[in-house]
DNA sequence: CGACATTAAATGTATGTACATATATTTGCA
DNA sequence: TGCAAATATATGTACATACATTTAATGTCG
């Protein structure tokens, strides 16, 4: 049993209550599970917004996606999807063109090239994503039962 | 009960398993607990990691602080410590002035006026850092049990 | 029809993140 | 002593975040 509990990982001994250590822990676990996620995309030289970006172009291909489907569906729903296209449309994994029936739109398609490269990151990404796996299933049902509740 | 699930949040239908909806859950959730802290700073003037490295200050103050020690208790270690002092430091919140003993060092210290400051946002940022309390003692406990065991 | 609000996307600006590199100081040791 | 390694911080660059503003196209209603 090595745990590493939050109060060590941070070097705070003493936490006021479980709460404010718990909203500490959140924002430290998650931003460790990015941190270990990202450090699996950099050898593609993808960062972790542009690839869930183009994870949801998978989802809607052959189905072109606009700026605001990709809104809707990021995680962070106030970052800047427009610029994240742009440099997955310098590096040729997306193409932006008008739409047809309503111009102030932009359509978004993946490209066949990312396509083969997410099938090519596939297997290597899930390998390295399954931090979770640390848990019994129970624990993430349970885990994610009370997240939702947080946010109620 | 009106609990909205992580699966409505992003319109997301349907996850592989409960590890990968734990994944997204757990990222989504920090962010958004995130960006409820940022919204109650902006008001004076501060921004989150700015307010994280104050309240590191005043946990020392009156001894000063160097960047090392603020990297050491930051919950993103790999950010930019030195840069977001500077932003401090020129709101006259911080001082920065060589360590007498070790002239690579630098020693940091929080100002009277950044004191008060954090006294005036106690009271408004406590009320709204509370989105945890909608779990039980026992649900926080268990979270933070779980999320250890994550980062195992 | 035409002014006005609404919608979709892009752009501007400040800040922060991530990582590599540079600069200065101190330490260790041949 | 002197020189390489280690340490503490700062700087450079690319990218992302957060939010306000702009531009263009579409809808709406008098």
């Amino acid at each position: 049993m090595h745990i590493m509990r939050i109060e060590d990982e941070i070097k705070q001994p003493v936490f006021k209550d479980e709460y404010q250590k718990g909203y500490i822990n959140l924002i430290y676990t998650a931003g460790w599970l990015q941190q270990q996620q990202a450090a699996a995309f950099r050898e593609f030289d993808l960062t972790l917004p542009q690839f869930n970006i183009l994870r949801i172009l998978r989802g809607q291909h052959p189905k072109p996606a606009t700026v605001n489907l990709l809104i809707e569906r990021m995680l962070d729903k106030t970052s800047n999807a427009s610029r994240i296209v742009d440099k997955l449309e310098a590096k040729g994994l997306v193409t932006r063109t008008v739409c047809p029936s309503n111009r102030r739109a932009v359509d978004i398609r993946i490209t066949e090239a990312a396509l083969e490269l997410l099938l090519r990151m596939d297997t290597e990404v899930l390998s390295k994503q399954h931090n979770l796996q640390t848990l019994t299933v129970e624990e993430a049902v349970q885990l994610n039962a009370l997240l939702d509740k947080i946010r109620d």
